[in-house]
DNA sequence: TATAAGATTTACT
DNA sequence: GTAAATCTTATAT
């Protein structure tokens, strides 16, 4: 079952980071191939407050007008000139909060990923931000879709893990954000973590 | 107009 | 462990 509307419209940009995890994204190809996996790793990015976000201080740029739509739709932003990074959109229209997919567990499609990364290693297959777009086959063609339409969306699997599985720590990458670089809003199922390949995702 | 730095990955020393 | 690859945006000429 697709994620409601009313999800990804909360107003607390952490809670949907950490809601995320453990729920299914998807994406279909051109040629109706599927592809989906776990959501084992997030980051939460609070817009206007949060001095690592692109849209710190309601800074709107071409790149940026996406996260000020209501919640719901794609960021998608090359990150280095190289690698595309997967964002989902929260809150209401205007507020451009939004939280970084950082990792999945590869669960369908999987020869198809391996074709698209060029590597058989599932424990490497989408183990980063950077990667899981390569084998997901996100690109700046995603850049402001729908998550609940047909070409990229994420469902509710009913996956069972408990609150104690779920980890938190700094972010990655973002040491000049000053104080807001300390912040615990990095989430991850410590379960989940790759390479390790959990025994909750065994009942799928 | 030019330069610097960034929500990263990969290959090579 | 370090370096290279190389697009977007901000800040400085």
């Amino acid at each position: 079952m697709k994620l409601p509307r009313t999800f990804y419209t909360q107003c607390d940009v952490v809670a949907v980071a950490k809601g995320l995890l453990g729920k299914v994204l998807y994406t279909q190809d051109d040629n109706g191939c599927i592809t989906g996996g776990v959501i084992i790793e997030t980051e939460g990015y609070a817009g206007a407050q949060d001095r690592a976000s692109h849209a710190y201080k309601n800074r709107r740029t071409k790149r940026t007008e996406v996260l000020f739509r209501e919640g719901g739709v794609a960021y998608i932003y090359l990150c280095y000139g190289l690698h595309y990074l997967m964002n989902v959109v929260t809150n209401q229209i205007e507020i451009p909060h939004a939280v970084l997919i950082r990792a999945l567990h590869p669960l369908i499609g999987i020869p198809l990923m391996q074709k698209r990364r060029k590597t058989d290693n599932i424990a490497l297959l989408s183990a980063g931000p950077g990667t899981l777009s390569v084998a997901m086959g996100i690109t700046k063609a995603h850049h402001g879709v729908d998550l609940r339409g047909s070409q990229l969306w994420i469902e509710d699997a009913k996956i069972s893990f408990v609150e104690e599985e779920i980890c938190s720590g700094p972010r990655i990458g973002i040491d000049y954000a000053g104080a807001d670089a300390a912040l615990p809003w990095r989430f991850w199922l410590a379960s989940g973590v790759h390479p390790r390949l959990s025994s909750i995702f065994t009942s799928l």
